[in-house]
DNA sequence: GATTAGTCCTTAACACATTAATTATTGCGA
DNA sequence: TCGCAATAATTAATGTGTTAAGGACTAATC
C-alpha cells in the first residue's frame, strides 16, 4: 500500500511559478540596475525612501519587503555610498531613522524614465486589466499584516 | 522643472508584489521543511527528480529553476546526505547524471501529504478558477525558453 | 592530429535570505 | 532602585542568487 499522495506537478506548482515569473520580470530591471552600481534590494530601499520620506528601519523593512538583518547591511552600504543618511532617534536611542540624500534622489531620477518604461512594458504585454487583476491576486497571497 | 517621471508606487510594483506573494506562499512550506532538514531548493530538486527520473544537470537546473552554480552546490549537499546519486555520463564525460535515491524518495513521501494539503489550501483560498488563472498569468511573465 | 572553438560543469567572489544568538536601550513592577 | 521583561538593532552562521572566470572534455577545422 504505497501512499501515493498526489503532489502537484512541479510544472503547475505555485511557488515555482512565482519564482519563474519573478525571474522574467527582474531580467530587464537587472539590466537597468547594472549601470547604477547598486543592487535590486538597494534600489527598492531608495524607492521606498523617496516615496515616503524619512522613516525608522522597522517601517522601512516592511515597505521594502526586507528582513531586518538584510536591511542592516543594506543601509550601511547605502550610507557608505552617500545615498542615504542614518540618524539615531533622540527620543528613543534604540531606534534609527533613515533618509535618502540628494545624491540618492539624483540616482533614482537618472533612471526613473527607463524604470517606468520597463514597468509599462509589462503592463502592456498583459493588458491593463489582466495586469491589475494579477496584482490583486498576488496581494491575496502576501503575508498577513501583523 | 523637475522631471517627475511617474514611477509606479512601490505598493503596486510588480516585482515587489511577486516577492511578497512568494513570501506568503513559502511561509507554511518552510514550516513543513523545517523538520525535514533540507532547504526549499533542495526540496525542489528532489521533487523534480522524483517526478521525471534521472536526468543531466542542465535539464535539472531548468526544471528546478536553479542556476548552474547553485545546482552544483545543492547536488553535492544532497549527495552527502545520501538523497541523490551523481554519475558521469559514460558517452560524454563532461556531463553528469543525477538521480534520487530510495532514501530521498522516502523523505518526499514522508511529507507528501502535508505538502499537498498546503498546496490545496492555497488553491481553495483563491478558488480553483482564479488559482488556474493566476498560474496562467505568471507563466506569461516567465523568461522565454531558449 | 594539433589548434581552435564550443559545451558542461566547477570555483570564486560578493550580496542577500533566513534563523538564531547577542547587545543596547527602554519600560515596568517588586 | 533594582532587577527583569520587552523592544530595536546588530552580529553570526549557513545556504542560495548572481556574475565572472577557470578547468575538463568534446567537436570542428585545417
Amino acid at each position: 500500500m504505497t501512499q501515493q499522495t498526489s503532489l502537484p506537478s512541479t510544472a503547475r506548482s505555485l511557488p515555482i511559478a512565482l519564482l519563474r515569473a519573478r525571474e522574467g520580470v527582474m531580467g530587464p530591471i537587472r539590466e537597468m540596475l547594472t549601470d547604477t552600481g547598486i543592487t535590486e534590494q538597494q534600489w527598492r530601499v531608495l524607492r521606498v525612501l523617496e516615496e515616503f520620506g524619512e522613516m525608522d528601519t522597522k517601517t522601512l523593512a516592511q515597505r521594502a519587503s526586507l528582513l531586518f538583518p538584510s536591511l542592516t547591511r543594506i543601509a550601511a552600504t547605502l550610507n557608505e555610498k552617500g545615498l542615504v543618511t542614518q540618524t539615531r532617534d533622540t527620543g528613543d536611542r534604540r531606534r534609527q531613522l533613515v533618509a535618502v540624500t540628494a545624491e540618492g534622489r539624483a540616482l533614482i531620477e537618472a533612471h526613473a524614465a527607463e524604470a517606468s518604461r520597463i514597468a509599462a512594458g509589462f503592463r502592456e504585454s498583459l493588458g491593463a486589466e489582466r495586469y491589475e487583476e494579477l496584482l490583486d491576486l498576488l496581494a491575496l497571497l502576501a503575508p498577513k499584516e501583523r
